[in-house]
DNA sequence: AGTTAGCACTCGAACTTGGTGAGTGCTAAT
DNA sequence: ATTAGCACTCACCAAGTTCGAGTGCTAACT
């Protein structure tokens, strides 16, 4: 069954004021509620409310209380009833202008975003296809090489690597020759064993210095894999009474704290869906088991190289969808223009 | 007034019990607890309490319950009555294994240390005086250098820098020589304006470019300095009820969070204590004023290198001070060791 | 037919009441 | 000095009470 125009309305009207104050609502408060130009009395919206329920948008905790919306209802909203806000919500780009250092830029991100919509947010690091594009050994010392790598978005890894046999610069030129000629340009997933093989057949008789530079090597790109995540104002969850079943909301900080966990679970779930820009998760919907009594929503942002990456901001069920939706529908356009003017240029890993 | 052996007893008794359950204790409770062979009945064990509560030992929440300790009593007992644990409580240190990445290892060592004290921990990177060991450009791609640094106790910073005009090979190395000719050796702190300028007068024609190279040492070097943190367990404090007020202990969270304030503040109290090894803050005494109803442990451990970090360890003012001062004893023991042998070779730092 | 006023009803929240028991302080006997 | 005994206190719990917000239904109104 279709809504037909004034139940939506008054269903919007439902929404509208749970959002604001997590009560369940009433049939009085939606008559006198302004807004919508809805004008019935509180018998006509009762018995719109008993059909709305019915239907499954809305539900009434016991007898005596009001209405509170369902994941249907919700998702109902979100997909039709909610128009966006209007007038951007500046984020305050000021605190974005250092764009020199992709890792301290995605972390400031989150903590912005979190500040400004008193929700937990996460962002994912963008996933580059990885390829080599420098490679460089350099003694650092009598007894350490130091490798320094760096992949495509500039992205730096450093490994030391101890050598117990004394070497001298061409030692190290030829290395650092030999690395370049091999790996240069290649993806991280292309380098395999068979590749490994071969240039320790080149090495000859530093084959044993050349495994344990491998083996720092091969630990560095393993890490450049990893997705990265940085999270922020995870306490604000705390902040919403309705989460506050201490023993359930602990769990979900504990993933929060747990940022592997996270990352792999977001990974699965987000990068699987095709579809980009802004998706919104309502309870059961989410990839993550421990959010189930939240809402999730994520953007995707673009590298001009093609690399994307996630935000998501995690909140109450009853979180302010507009103003988070529009926020971050801006938020990703001033990065992709961020991304645009820096060119990746200036970036960095840990 | 000195407390005599038996008001000393019945503290421990009270302190000991209150530990175990976090309810308050009654003087029956004690008369018929054995541990410390009283055999008082509970009236005489009333009247000593009475005498316990009058000196701020411990005090009763309320007329007819039991006896809680007060910071003062816990005060006494970590200094007088606590005997620590003999059998050494082992931390898993199959998970200690791999020293190569200093920095992961420490994230290590707190993770592995809120798992088994199921408190929040935190450690602090050590304090090496920095000074440069190794310094050197690179060119990665036509606008971009990438300056690796390397300082003591092989902490490796990176920096890219922009340049937008062409270098070849030969500008590189003349600046190479010329940063390490200058820098090399050099502590931190050293580095300034004067240094600068001598530099810059020597680099001739490229001074512009030398001023973009100078701009993002700096800041490498800068982030080189910040006192690093790393927490884990964070969501353990939701694990004790009596830190159950959410409005604190959420407080306590965003500091957890915020590990920059965090690190600021304990850099300020804990390293100007110059006191080293086990420190116990109970209540009001601990440096961070958001930890005022929990009690904090820390410890020292040393790098061969004489440089000096700090491990800690928040709980409950309830927390069991016991095992938690055994358990960081052996650990620190147990890190000197790996350190010693490890002898800082094969660490790095983000 | 759709809307609304009116009313009986429901049920959680908040408060009251009384009983229970753990624990205390005091006193008097040992 | 220690202890048994006793009156007293007070948090906690369960049962009962009131209160009011909100509902569903019916009958009257437009």
């Amino acid at each position: 069954m279709e809504l037909d125009e004034r139940k939506k309305k008054i269903l919007k009207a439902v929404i509208a004021n749970y959002l604001e104050t997590g009560e369940p609502v009433g049939s009085r408060t939606i008559s006198k509620y302004t807004d919508l130009d809805l004008n019935l009395s509180s018998a006509t919206i009762r018995n719109e409310m008993a059909d709305l329920e019915e239907l499954g948008y809305i539900v009434s905790p016991h007898t005596s209380a009001g209405r509170v919306p369902t994941d249907k209802g919700y998702r109902f909203y979100v997909d039709n009833l909610m128009e966006e806000k209007e007038e951007i919500e500046e984020v305050k780009s000021s605190l974005l202008e250092r764009v020199d250092r992709m890792e301290l830029m995605l972390k400031q991100v989150a903590k912005v975003l979190a500040y400004n919509t008193n929700y937990a947010t996460m962002v994912t690091a963008p996933n580059y296809r990885k390829t080599v594009k420098f490679i460089q050994l350099s003694q650092v010392d009598l007894d350490n090489l130091l490798a320094v790598i760096v992949v495509e978005g500039n992205i730096i890894k450093n490994q030391m690597i101890p050598v117990n046999v004394p070497l001298d610069n061409e030692d190290v030129l030829k290395f650092n020759i030999l690395l370049n000629t091999f790996l240069q340009g290649a993806a991280l997933e292309d380098i395999n064993l068979e590749m490994i093989q071969a240039m320790k057949k080149q090495a000859g008789e530093y084959e044993v210095i050349l495994d344990q530079i491998f083996q720092g090597i091969v630990e560095a790109i393993h890490e450049a894999n990893e997705l990265e995540i940085y999270t922020s104002g995870a306490t604000n969850i705390l902040k919403y009474p309705e989460l506050g079943d201490i023993s359930k909301t602990s769990e979900l900080l504990e993933t929060f704290e747990n940022k592997n966990e996270l990352s792999h679970l977001l990974e699965k779930s987000i990068n699987s869906e095709s579809e980009e820009g802004i998706q919104v998760y309502i309870g059961d919907e989410t990839p993550v088991q421990n959010m189930k009594d939240c809402s999730l929503v994520t953007a995707t942002y673009k590298m001009p190289e093609g690399a994307t990456g996630t935000i998501g901001i995690i909140g109450p069920k009853r979180m302010d969808y507009k103003k988070v939706v529009s926020t971050l529908k801006n938020l990703t356009i001033e990065l992709d223009d961020i991304f645009k003017k820096g060119k990746g240029e200036n970036t960095d890993g840990n």
